[in-house]
DNA sequence: TAAAAATACTCCATAGGTATTTTAT
DNA sequence: ATAAAATACCTATGGAGTATTTTTA
């Protein structure tokens, strides 16, 4: 028999993530109280201390650090419920297709109105940091993502590959040049999460150059290329986005030593129902097509976990 | 803002389960009437009915079954919190190994008992059918599992592959084969899950031939090989396992086009920690030790998902 | 003394219990 | 007539609110 509540979790995560009671009272709509005492009973039930409470600020104890993930993943089961019931009570299906931005997910979208002419098909746009959030969350039954992505309790299939691009201002002095190396690269500031560039992120951690960045990462495409035309700094794009995003005040060149990036399907491991089935193998057999850029190579055999 | 209450939906599997609101009520140990209301209230909250009720028999409707999936998961998570948390109220820290039969983890128990003298190494024998349960709900925080796993929010980190045997009773005539084929094979009943040997199901599936089995089947290697012993089929063993436990009446054979299995050490993708990350390294860099049997190919690069 | 968290207390929503009714075979 | 689920009604736990006190930099 399982006590927990989650209605305590959250109210646990919200004050691990402001590290201090009362903001965390107002971001819930509850009084400060409130959470002093279910944080308390929170911890009486588990049998631990949390938070290591001081006057000023309050901090995560060792318990409390290693509850967060666990909560957060309980949380986010919560929310996917909530969202595939309100799905289910309206009587007319839906199937929500989740894609990273340059994917042309046309061909699978008319392959699954062909197959269920009364499924109501939604397509959304990700972005780098809600492509898996996205479908752990419900709001997406398939996505279309670029890897590597942390899967917790997804099945991903890799579905191809394809180069990625420099993309610099036109008035950047490198931009003059047809090539680039991963020194050249390693010497600009990103403009993205280094997390989506390791190539990057290990040169500069090899050179003692600063990996983090002070102001934080745009997530949209377009601002990215509005800050890069601005010459603040590089982003790297796989292919297909470089040429569905074009400016004339950017360019997009070759960086010999960038591994490709490999697009992938995914999806709740748990879920299975015709219709998702469908759009697996439709993505699958159409993968060619899902990219304005060339790809690199099929990832063949379902690699899926 | 979550509204879902974790009661509910563990009132809702058990009902799921048994369909039938009396039973899941004495199983839960709460009143009929309760479920009832509970059951209503979730609906109601949801906004879709969740069974088909009738005098005779409850069932499921399109919606409940497409919660049922979801609410394990999230009961699933709410349990590996409360193990957790266990733990980490003893303020001993602890750290679980899973292994399945016929694998040797005291190379990683030493290695890790070297590295943390202070931590409470605990070592958990895992059958077929909780091998991943066992990481998904607490009790072990890194499993050496045999492929293929359902990896709901694993990592997953292949480590070796080994040939598999055929064990048969040393009356069975197929027994005086030096070895055998994959038709041979196919004639005998299969007394282990055929998810575990699926060229058994499809060679089954292709002739026509009964898949499931009646009586269900034993997770424990020691009951397995009685009945083989008994006469009543065959059981698939990997061969590490088929060395560690041996009985004189019966006898291993080798299975022309029998794939190797693969072992591999799975945690949850979620949690980190330098215990768990130390694991994680001994085990690969000492997988080699970890079998009695031959080690056919080690995996190399890390196939993390 | 000022900011942050904890405590005291009151109120009400809701889960759970028992007894009983409804419903369909 | 019987088995299963729903309803009626009561009780008590516990969550949320306001006012206040404690704590420490």
């Amino acid at each position: 028999m399982i006590h927990i509540s989650v209605r305590r979790l959250e109210y646990f995560v919200a004050v691990a993530e402001e590290l201090n009671f009362g903001r965390a009272a107002e971001r819930l709509h509850v009084a400060q109280p409130v959470l002093s005492r279910q944080i308390a009973l929170l911890e009486r039930e588990l049998g631990v201390a949390l938070f290591a409470r001081s006057t000023r600020g309050t901090e995560l104890t060792d318990a409390g650090r290693s509850l967060l993930p666990d909560a957060r993943a309980l949380l986010q089961a919560g929310l996917a419920i909530q969202r595939r019931a309100e799905h289910a009570a309206r009587q007319v299906q839906h199937f929500a297709l989740g894609f990273m931005p340059g994917l042309i997910v046309t061909p699978i979208v008319h392959g699954l109105r062909a197959a269920f002419p009364d499924v109501e098909i939604e397509v959304v746009r990700t972005n780098w940091d809600d492509q898996v959030d996205s479908i752990l969350d419900g709001r997406v039954d398939l996505g279309l993502v670029r890897l590597p992505v942390a899967a917790r309790g997804l099945h991903v299939d890799p579905l191809f590959g394809e180069s990625r691009l420099a993309m610099l201002s036109t008035a950047h002095p490198l931009a003059e040049r047809a090539e680039l190396t991963m020194a050249d690269l390693s010497e600009l500031d990103l403009l993205q999460s280094p997390d989506a560039v390791p190539e990057w992120r290990d040169a500069r951690s090899r050179q003692g150059l600063p990996v983090g960045r002070a102001g934080g990462y745009s997530q949209d495409v377009e601002v990215k290329l509005e800050r890069v035309a601005a010459g603040l700094g590089v982003v790297v794009l796989p292919s297909s986005t470089a040429q569905y995003y074009t400016r004339p005040d950017v360019v997009a060149r070759p960086v010999r030593g960038l591994a490709p990036s490999l697009v992938a399907q995914a999806w709740m491991a748990h879920r299975t129902s015709t219709l998702l089935r469908t759009a697996t193998d439709l993505a699958h057999t159409l993968r060619a097509s899902l990219t304005t850029g060339e790809v690199l190579d099929e990832a063949g055999a379902p690699d899926r976990c």
